[in-house]
DNA sequence: TCAAAAGTGTTCCGAATACACCCATGA
DNA sequence: TCATGGGTGTATTCGGAACACTTTTGA
């Protein structure tokens, strides 16, 4: 490893996930300068000196959402030669998950909006840069750790029904699932709050809240 | 965005995994210049303008081992502010498999060494800059993805036995495997060369292949 | 003929799947 | 009272864990 001077610049982007309108929803911003001007793309800052990765990519979302606190991991770093036009970038990309209430009650800055992230997907909106891949790249880790991980409760508040749980593991999985099953899978892990969820048009249902640790 | 001039540099270092001995071990370097002076590290390179970190991690492969065509993945890019004593570097960390026997017969160049990775872990080698960090985080990705990949078979010659292959699973995985079991798990994804491994002291082994895609 | 490791069939158990049903509410 | 979605118990299936056993070689 030597340390000659290269003239590479280093970026941290972030992929804000959130549900709502049961969907799987991205934070976007628009470029307001070339080139891309007008497109969207993912927030980023450029790594400062002194600050580490995961400080920018806080900083990023600090400045985009208002957001703080919320569930961040870097997810992978994109290097492409070419993946900038303007010089040779490479980013590190992070991504975030939040409740759509936290998202929302701390309101996006100006030119930041959210949406499906399937239009990404499907091509409905492009992106600047290479940044559909990195969505792509995401949306993979994310299906992928589902199963394995508690990352399915970042998305819903701190007090939670098992029926807004299911709707969020169904959505991430892209399939549905065994009320029943989905049931008995789940309560190991959650407790319930003593609370219910009324004003429906049937059964109200009970609150739960992540256990803090399994026994 | 902003491509404002950073003073930050882009190293890309590689973690070479293989077993020997029944052990899993991990290729080294000695530095040559301060800072660490004489103390081992991974080998690694300066990132330059016109590669992508994939091929760096190549170049540096090649250069220390004379290896080509291994499998190569990118773990993790390490970015403390003060990871480098000399100046603000962040380190794009892949890792990489293969079999010991590629790796002998290529024979490592000069100050390129091969040390159980244990060794590492407590401590009785130590490495330069945050380097054991990226040994213990490779490590962790190693045990996750062997269950539920196929990166044990980078471990073992093309033709291999079910036996030494199991071996593989039992280093990776940090416990005993029963044979009866291990061999159902493994068949439908391996299928019999015809030819045995004779010459030990007791029943000859038959060879296998990987399948190359699953039925 | 014996030790050592290769190789195989079968039982056992628990977790995931599937099914069938009851419950509480607002309209 | 009924449509709607919440909530629960039980049978079934499947894969992994565990066990017991046979086979083939060199010494």
């Amino acid at each position: 490893m030597n340390t000659k001077h290269q003239k590479i610049s280093v970026a941290v982007d972030v992929l804000l996930f959130t549900i709502t309108d049961d969907k799987l929803q991205i934070v976007l911003t628009k470029r307001s300068a070339e080139p891309f001007r007008d497109m969207y793309c993912l927030p980023g800052v450029s790594l400062r000196e002194n600050e580490t990765p995961e400080e920018a990519a806080e900083r990023s979302l600090k400045e985009r959402t208002g957001l703080n606190d919320i569930y961040l991991e870097q997810l992978y770093t994109f290097g492409d030669v070419d993946r900038d036009p303007r010089s040779r970038t490479i980013s590190i990309a992070y991504y975030a998950l939040t409740d759509p209430e936290k998202l929302l009650s701390s309101k996006l800055t100006e030119p930041a909006i959210l949406v499906p992230a399937d239009k990404i997907s499907n091509g409905r909106i492009k992106l600047a840069f290479d940044h559909k891949k990195i969505v792509e790249y995401g949306r993979m880790r994310l299906r992928g750790k589902v199963s394995y991980s508690d990352i399915a409760f970042e998305f819903v508040p701190e007090d939670f029904t098992l029926p807004q749980l299911q709707k969020v593991y169904e959505i991430l999985l892209g399939e549905e699932l065994y009320k029943a099953n989905f049931r008995k899978m789940i309560s190991p892990r959650v407790e319930e709050t003593g609370e219910m969820l009324t004003g429906m048009a049937h059964r109200p249902s009970r609150l739960y809240r992540k256990k803090s640790r399994q026994d």
